[in-house]
DNA sequence: CTGAAAGCGCTAACAG
DNA sequence: CTGTTAGCGCTTTCAG
């Protein structure tokens, strides 16, 4: 193994000076420099991990706590972690892969042994049993979702109650005046998952705010069929739905369709999903995007900007954008 | 911070005495380590990573590199993962998380700065680039996938030669004398995807040696009508499927249906897929598992022996196992 | 069975 | 602008 003796004997120099060299924390000459980084190069040194941790007292490394549960959307959540690499690459960190089962425990682990940084925590529930260690813990962290108090941390997410809204809006413009919201399974509401609540809210808000008819059903994966009838019994007006479910978008089109209805023109429909998927839908979906990339990268961002010793916005909420696709039209009266 | 030598003033010992207790390398008095642990417990002693690192020439961590490539189905490759994360924290390690994209500097870098202690390779192609650095570096490795010559390398993944044997032969058996393969997306097969390769060979094998008529298609996604049309156009005797594609299972499904094709009175669809999948389609689908928890499990515990320095067996393949499900009946000769 | 002491390779005062 | 030096917290000889 080539070491920073190594490097310092070969370009005549100190060991701290081929460290200051490296790191730019203090000035070198330019002729220095040369004679450092030529070295660094013939000899290939590469400072070993967990020196520079004990003696730099940072390790580099982020740890990224993915969920595990059911309901939520794999493909996303992969995204997200993708991405959440990538920039950490970016900003010269790696990234430490934790599932959401390790709990408390993991968080309190990768801490106290100083493994890590940072900490980067998905799938955050209103009430979520890890807020008081994360406010505790010296370690700075960013939750990916919004707690029902914020307040001591740092949050980014899709604002997804405005997003709810914005799907509103649009049939609202469209002039649709009874929806219906499609959610996640029932248990992502059960265990208070901040998200899936916000959409809720957004969407009745906004309906309520236009006097539209409106309901909200939480639907299993594979019920597609189900959910479809039991809308159209329920609500026979129906001509705009809102799909916050992935999984179930496409069988939803198929079972709208089967049932009769054609979209767009007997019923339009709109979703929260990642881009990728209403592009690839049979038809593709008006919807608003779940920009799991750039959630991913402001999350390392701002993690890295409090590394620094920066102070930074508590909640950060990506504006909604929504994308006009072929799934949502004109309301036609029959 | 609390630290060893802390703990070993409160137990009234020596710090070697306190790592000894904790690794147990060395025999330590029955009453020594109680009073090593109580103190352990009451300071909440964790030994600094870093530290341990560098004294014990041990990270603890593992690298996980995954494939961020279009074509391969993200779902598996995240239930791999968290097996892998959850296996390796039996085994007392942590998980780095790389992507393919960082490539092999990606791998030198990790290794040569001591950051893990081995790697575990995703995604592999026949003819991997890859392989020369892993073969070359000190660091062990396994990884997931046969490329073309394995030797020297540690690999795991299912037989998928045989899960692709195990499909006809099970169509075979029901009297089906026409098959066809809807394989992976054609970028899977132009970029030598191992795992691809294996099944179009056990397919086409066992379709021969049982004197079948068989055609391989490799398939987009979201292309499922066509491919049906296509199918049964080109092979107008076809009663038998295999589907080596995740995504386009249930939408296959449908388009056969709608084509007038009952499955499984009129036409057998077997497939390679995540036991999940296949349970969740809508006509149950008899399949071979596509077991990434049991693969994953599997590397890590290969890399864990490796690391304690024994010798394993440079391949591990999973046999296939099918499981009958409601898309699979006997040919009825019209 | 236990302790003392020498590093592991790097960073960051401190001193010039 | 550069060098000397004292650790960072732990593991592991070497001694007893």
């Amino acid at each position: 193994m080539v070491k920073i003796t190594d490097v310092a004997r070969r370009a005549g120099v100190s060991p701290s000076t081929v460290s200051y060299a490296l790191s730019g924390k203090r000035p070198i000459s330019e002729e220095t420099r040369q004679r450092v980084e030529a070295a660094v190069r013939e000899l290939g040194y590469r400072p070993h991990a967990g020196a520079r941790a004990l003696a730099g007292r940072r390790s580099n490394v982020l740890a990224l706590v993915v969920p595990l549960r059911t309901g939520i959307h794999v493909p996303t959540v992969m995204g997200f972690a993708v991405s959440v690499v990538t920039t950490a690459r970016r900003h010269d960190h790696d990234v430490l892969l934790l599932t959401q089962e390790e709990g408390e425990d993991g968080l309190h682990r990768v801490a106290d042994t100083a493994l890590v940084d940072a900490l980067i925590v998905m799938d955050v529930q209103l009430d979520d049993p890890r807020l008081p260690l994360l406010r505790a813990l010296e370690l700075p962290s960013v939750l990916i979702g919004f707690p029902a108090d914020p307040s001591g941390l740092t949050c980014v997410d899709l604002d997804f109650r405005a997003a709810g809204e914005a799907c509103v809006e649009h049939l609202a413009r469209l002039g649709h005046r009874s929806v219906a919201l499609v959610g996640s399974p029932p248990e992502v509401y059960v265990r208070q998952t901040a998200f899936a609540h916000s959409v809720v809210q957004g969407f009745t808000t906004a309906a309520d705010r236009n006097g539209m008819s409106s309901t909200v059903h939480p639907c299993e994966p594979g019920t597609a069929h189900e959910t479809a009838e039991r809308l159209l019994r329920e609500q026979p007006a129906l001509t705009g739905v809102v799909v916050h479910n992935e999984p179930l978008l496409e069988p939803l089109l198929d079972a709208f369709e089967h049932l009769g209805l054609r979209v767009p023109t007997d019923l339009s429909l709109t979703a929260i999903c990642p881009d990728e998927v209403a592009e690839s839908a049979r038809v593709p979906i008006t919807s608003v995007a779940v920009p799991s990339a750039e959630v991913g990268a402001r999350a390392v961002e701002l993690l890295v900007r409090k590394l620094d010793g920066a102070v930074v916005a508590e909640s950060t909420l990506l504006a909604p954008w929504i994308t006009e696709r072929g799934s949502t039209g004109r309301r036609t009266v029959v």
